[in-house]
DNA sequence: AAAACAGGTTAACAATTTGATAATATACAA
DNA sequence: TTGTATATTATCAAATTGTTAACCTGTTTT
């Protein structure tokens, strides 16, 4: 899972998209954007960004349908969501964070303070996830990539270890191919369909512990 | 843990202090107040709360000191804190959010708009698990792909388990044989009549539980 | 009562999924 | 460059799951 985010930008005018999209760059952000709200829809189900900054007028549809599209489905539940708009009413901005956006920003905006926002709202994100996992016996240490099992070390491949990383982090959860796939080699890797199979089957070797379920027709699993 | 959130209001105005406090008591919240910055430190301390809503200028210690402060103790570290302040310049709301606020709001503020970012934080902090059915003594994890029954694991299949999960997601609502089909199966496959009955009879025959009753000529209904 | 109908049951078969292994490709370090 | 570790694809057997067909049961209609 890569550590660069993947902002999504959609609005109409040109301009906006540029001038946003320069300085969510050089702050290291990786920028994806659209024009309009069914590119906007395409774009995040393409890309999966992590934050997702929409215009609400827009030709198509507007911020708020995209915002009420995507929260129905479940890839995109928890996915950060920001509007920019002009429209500077009490009742629309209402609406916007009801329909389940997490800010509602109006134009014009300084580039530094729609920057700093974004790092705010990733910042408190960052805070549920962590990079130490003990589950049992195990632990997963995420930032030094290693694995310990009753204090022996366990080496894994970067795939292996990002897939039981990924695993683990919800013991129990079954866990999707699609999701699998998504989460550990991204949306735009295509790889075929036993590569997944291939890894779990290696952890299994080298972990040599009974803690990775196969739940036919669905995904995987970890349980210790 | 309580399902009420509790919020600390720190502001050295009573007139907003008792605005802010009565529109989010209205709303279900449990709210204790602060008159300055020193104030602030001592009732977070000792009620623990939720969320934090800091004035900037206020005699002793201004908002911001304090946000510093409590942000360096573990107790704090994930508290949610809005700065609330009638300080509008670029300079000052990026130092607030870098010190590790999660909003900024300047005043005059409509009490609709407070409550509304009040409620977007805390929807985004709780994340939800709608993944969890209860019905009963039965229990549908859709996550975990699992089926309890009376402390019994029951296992389904893919198809049976998606079904069983549609239909129990309104009980008593009668699913159309065409519902079924497009929700479970999708409106891609085509697949012949009798495949739902027989899913329909292998989960009854796992739940070996009179849940599912057929309406005639309309379809099915999960009712415990 | 016979015919028509809706759903239930069973068994057989088809399709899909997965686990294992081998072969090949790629990345990276010595 | 070579060698090694890792990643991906291919293949195939085994197991599971999904679907169909045929028949059964009960109910409603004529």
């Amino acid at each position: 899972m890569s550590n660069v985010k993947k902002i999504l930008i959609a609005d109409d005018e040109p301009d906006i998209l540029e001038i946003v999209q320069f300085n969510l760059q050089i702050e290291g952000y990786e920028v994806v954007t659209a024009k309009n709200g069914n590119e906007a829809i395409e774009q995040a189900k393409k890309h999966l960004p992590d934050l997702i900054i929409l215009d609400i007028m827009m030709p198509g549809k507007n911020g708020i349908e995209v915002c009420n599209i995507l929260r129905l489905q479940p890839a995109f539940k928890d996915t950060l969501i920001i509007f920019l708009s002009a429209l500077s009413d009490e009742a629309t901005e209402v609406r916007g964070l009801e329909t389940g956006a997490d800010d509602y920003l109006t134009k014009p905006i300084s580039p530094k303070i729609l920057l700093t926002k974004v790092n705010a709202l990733f910042r408190r994100l960052n805070k549920e996830d962590n990079s130490l996992l003990q589950i049992g016996d195990l632990t997963i240490d995420r930032e030094k990539y290693i694995i310990n099992y009753l204090s022996n070390e366990i080496i894994l491949a970067r795939k292996e270890f990002e897939l039981l990383a990924l695993l683990a982090s919800k013991p129990g959860k079954v866990f999707l191919r699609n999701e699998i796939l998504n989460q550990v080699w991204g949306t735009e890797v295509i790889v075929g369909d036993r590569t997944i199979d291939v890894h779990i089957r290696k952890i299994r070797q080298k972990l040599n512990l009974d803690c990775i379920t196969t739940v036919k027709g669905v995904g995987y699993k970890f349980e210790l």
